[in-house]
DNA sequence: TGTACATCAGTGAACGCGCGTTCACTGATGTAC
DNA sequence: TGTACATCAGTGAACGCGCGTTCACTGATGTAC
């Protein structure tokens, strides 16, 4: 059958997000091509018209969600208020509960170290940018390198705490982790309670 | 042949610390029963006779890797110091560099989210351990629930930071994540600097 | 307007490979007589 | 002290299976004449 022009370009981004959701769900490893292609509605043996590998679709995948993470962020506000909207979404119970759509970073950061330099790179030019975005909220008291400083340990917090919130096999834990990351988070941003 | 007495116990004994180091350096998945028995000095048929499954290696394993975790802490110190040397050791590019010799949470985290109940329940147990231990070290100022609360925010600091700096591609940037979480973490705490 | 052909996204059988697991076998040593 | 046998940790071939990847093919539609 011939197809209509653009065809090709749905199909393939359609299969790059599929990718993408499996991927933070499941594992990159656990994901295998051909079960991915018929989630996608496909048969496996057309994904090669697609991406030259597997490698090639995972650093795709990855970095575009990467890229979306800053979307997070409600752009429609700024310092406090942005700060502390980003942290009750990133430690929410619903992000928690749905890796698929959520952070790459949290959903395959262990992972991630023994993926290929390729990814790698894109997902270190990725967190540079979230942890800029991160560091612009904090409040001006936090002067020069202190507040990329300050950014990256924040996010540390932030995806260790949901990975741990994941990971326990302990609801009221997993809740607590969620709480108390979200506390610290907005104490170490200088934004104390009260 | 026929072995000495003990002999069988030292072999799992092998196969366990093995299997224990491979699935921190590689991950679980990647880690195959014939490639984790040839590094013990062993031929793959032999595995059944130790374990019933790999599933049960992997519980095992973590299992006993994760109540090692706890001797990171130096038992000789108290307080402050007990602390500042657990974050120092936890933190420290030897530890970034070393997964396979290191903490399994860290190494981990994001896989141990997708392993079986059996093995997370182990991880919460030992989590749950591990918290009480950084809880103690915390100052008297830090009192009740608040203790424990802290403890979660603290560790969730030290994982995350750990697996960003093993996760990126940017030597200076892996540094800074060490040194920037240290900080914070010390802050956290209520170790503030000076 | 009608026919022949080119296009090309997608199909599905097949490739070699490593996975977790099973099982008949080996062979050095301890035990029984 | 010497011989026959039982033990059992470890061996290695084989199982079905899914992996990533290749490739000859399909067939509906657009284009050329």
């Amino acid at each position: 059958m011939r197809y209509s022009k653009g065809h090709k370009e749905e199909t393939r981004r359609r299969v790059l997000e599929t990718a993408s959701r499996r991927f933070r769900k499941n594992g990159v490893e656990a994901t295998g091509v051909a079960a991915l292609m018929a989630e996608a509605g496909l048969t496996h043996g057309g994904f090669y018209a697609h991406f030259a590998s597997k490698d090639a679709l995972v650093t795709e995948a990855l970095g575009a969600s990467l890229d979306r993470s800053r979307s997070f962020f409600n752009e429609d506000l700024k310092g406090r208020a942005a700060l502390e909207d980003f942290v009750s979404c990133y430690l929410s119970p619903a992000h928690r509960d749905h890796p698929e759509k959520g952070c790459v970073a949290a959903a395959l950061a262990s992972e991630i170290a023994r993926l290929s330099p390729r990814i790698r790179t894109r997902f270190t030019a990725s967190l540079h940018a979230l942890l800029a975005q991160i560091a612009q909220t904090l409040p001006p008291t936090i002067r020069g390198k202190a507040r990329l400083a300050r950014a990256r340990a924040l996010f540390a917090l932030l995806a260790g705490a949901l990975q741990f919130a994941r990971a326990v096999n302990d609801s009221a834990l997993s809740d607590q982790m969620l709480v108390d990351a979200r506390q610290a988070a907005l104490a170490l941003a200088g934004y104390g309670p009260g």
